[in-house]
DNA sequence: CGACCGATTGACT
DNA sequence: GTCAATCGGTCGG
């Protein structure tokens, strides 16, 4: 599969949030590869409170002011990581939080990230391997380092989604925020096992 | 420099 | 449901 190219990405975030719920993100480290499909987003944009690019540039939030197409990773809480992927054009400031995807290729290695070689392959460990944003980092082994990274690859990418499924997609207030709640900048796979919110967000229909 | 706090998670009542 | 962990980013003095 071909990741996907940079004009995909070089678009305004609320058009590129609800294209992306569905495709695949593929990351390659060590001599691993896992791979899940994308099913949770959050935007977050430089006109908006609830954004890191709100107050202007900063060293930590240079990429997410730089063009679509790469990854921009923070750490947060003195102890996780959370990944979003660049969109729109140079100066712009946005970006796409991902805050879970279904599990499809590598889990036995999601896994042992998240839980040790030693620990039972519990339901309860299966559903939360990448259910949430740093749950998903910790999975798919996404620190600082990759802040930067080119979404084209070759450690980590973004094909189309490989079934021809119809998606509903959904959406809500976005997860954990202070400011900016009564924007709808969620966007989930409605009926998704794999999301990461309560049950009360489930009925904010778009 | 010191102080505050966070796009979270896991443990616990 | 509540709450602590833990520390880099950011800002005010």
């Amino acid at each position: 599969m071909k990741p996907l190219p940079q004009a995909f990405f070089r678009r305004p975030v609320l058009r590129v949030a609800p294209e992306l719920l569905g495709c695949m993100l593929v990351r390659r480290s060590g001599d691993a590869t896992v791979a899940g499909r994308i099913v949770e987003v959050e935007a977050y944009r430089q006109d908006d409170p609830a954004s890191h690019t709100y107050a202007g540039l900063t060293p930590r939030n240079e990429v997410m002011f730089g063009p679509g197409g790469v990854l921009y990773v923070y750490f947060t809480y003195g102890m996780h990581f959370c990944a979003n992927v660049v969109t729109g054009r140079r100066g712009h400031g946005e970006a796409l939080l991902l805050r879970a995807v279904e599990p499809v290729l590598g889990l036995e290695v999601m896994s042992e990230r998240r839980y040790g070689a030693a620990a039972p392959a519990t339901m309860r460990h299966l559903r939360d391997l990448t259910r949430g944003p740093a749950r998903l980092c910790q999975a798919f082994q996404l620190d600082k380092s990759d802040n930067g990274a080119d979404l084209r690859g070759p450690h980590v990418f973004i094909t189309r989604a490989w079934t021809r499924e119809v998606l509903r997609v959904a959406r809500s207030p976005r997860i954990g925020i202070r400011h900016g709640r009564e924007k709808r900048w969620r966007f989930y796979v409605e009926g998704s096992q794999w999301i990461s919110a309560h049950p009360r967000y489930e009925d904010w229909r778009s």
